[in-house]
Order: C-alpha cells, then sequence, then structure tokens
DNA sequence: ATTACCTTGACAATAATTGTCAAATGTAAA
DNA sequence: TTTACATTTGACAATTATTGTCAAGGTAAT
C-alpha cells in the first residue's frame, strides 16, 4: 500500500505543480511539505483536507492512509499493538457511545 | 471491557492502598492519580508499567487495555477510524519492517 | 557558472501534555 | 457539629512534542 507522501507526491507531480505551489495554498514553508511527501513529519489534519481539495485526491482514501499511519506510529516501539488494535475495534464496533 | 481506570481503581483498593501511597511511588501529585483512574486523564507509558508493578496487575492485560484507550483517543472523532484499524492492522501484520 | 527545484538541519514558535497547588467536596467517627 | 482524612476539582505552571521558519547545500538542466 502507498504510504501518505506517496500519494500526495505522485499526485502532485500527475498534476505538474510544484512544491511552492502547494505549499502556499496550505500557507507553510516549502520545507514542510517536501518533508511530509518524504514521510519525514507527519501533517496535520487539516493540511490533509487541504491536500484532498488541491491536488484532487479520494479524501476518504487520504485519511484512511493518514490515520493508519498515526496509528502505527503510536504502535511503533510497542510489541502488544496487534491486540490493542483487536480490541480498539471491537470496542469501536460495539460501545461506540459510552462518554457520560 | 473494564477501562484502565477501571482496573487500576479496583486493584488499588482490593489491597487497601490509598491515593497518596501510590501516588507516592509513581512520584506524582495524588490530584493526577485521582484523575488517572477516573479516566479524566491518560497515565504516560511509564506510569503504567510502574502501577502493574506497584498494584500488582497482569501487565499484558494493562498495557494492552492502555494501548487501545490511546489509539481510541486517537480516532474520536473521526468517520473513518474503524477502516483506518483496519488498514493499521495488516499493515503490522505484514510489513512489518519497512523503515529504512 | 546560473537558474530552478528540492532537501537538509539547526533552531524558534506554538500547541499539547503533564504536573502542582489550594480550595472544595464527601464521609465517617467522635 | 466538628474534626480528620480521602478524594475531587479547577486554575494555572512546567515540560515535552509538534509544527514551523530560515538559510545553506545538493542536483540537474541550460
Amino acid at each position: 500500500m502507498k504510504t501518505t507522501g506517496e500519494i500526495l507526491r505522485e499526485k502532485r507531480e500527475k498534476k505538474g505543480l510544484l512544491l511552492r505551489h502547494v505549499s502556499a495554498q496550505l500557507d507553510i514553508d516549502i520545507a514542510i511539505l517536501s518533508k511530509i511527501e518524504r514521510g519525514e513529519r507527519k501533517a496535520t489534519r487539516d493540511q490533509i483536507n487541504k491536500l484532498a481539495e488541491i491536488l484532487d485526491i479520494n479524501k476518504e482514501t487520504l485519511v484512511i492512509q493518514y490515520l493508519s499511519e498515526k496509528i502505527l506510529y503510536e504502535l511503533k516501539d510497542e510489541d502488544l499493538g496487534i491486540q490493542a488494535l483487536k480490541v480498539a475495534e471491537k470496542t469501536i464496533k460495539y460501545g461506540a457511545t459510552k462518554n457520560k
């Protein structure tokens, strides 16, 4: 599966846009976008929304990939990651509404 | 399934320990432990380790619950949470080693 | 060599998390 | 009821993590 960064870079290039074009729209420095595309930094949730629009990427696909990377980042040093994911999945399926 | 906070409080009370006994061992203020037990704050990863020891709780169980809550917290406002979890799961099962 | 684009790394700004403290609340015994 | 103790609450301070800027350095085409 393609990483968020790969998706972004591919689409940007396919559209013939330069880092400066896109980063201007995001209102951030070129450097950050470069890092995001190469996976050296994570985008913010907001930037993901904007990028989907700017680059005309299917939002669901992009968000799912982005979120899954965020999760994996949380678990990167954990042995029990898979088990935790499964528990989380069950909880989200059932319980859904449990906050006071 | 019991929350991390519930596990901690139940075990502490079963052992007849007071907040101040346990928080002293964690080297934090009573207030934080109180909040952790009631789910108002998250414990740090370190505190979870120490708490498992202090309260004699099965570490795996506690850590899995703790991590799954952390994940769910990340996804709390997301519609695509479940999908993201599934992608994350697949990635962790396969890819495992993909960092440069 | 000059220009255009991208990358890299040191560091600053900002935001989120974790903590302290003191006052409020609850609770039970005297 | 008042005292004593445990816990809760909320305002705020300290710390840590994230996000950003900037300037210097690469690369390739001209």
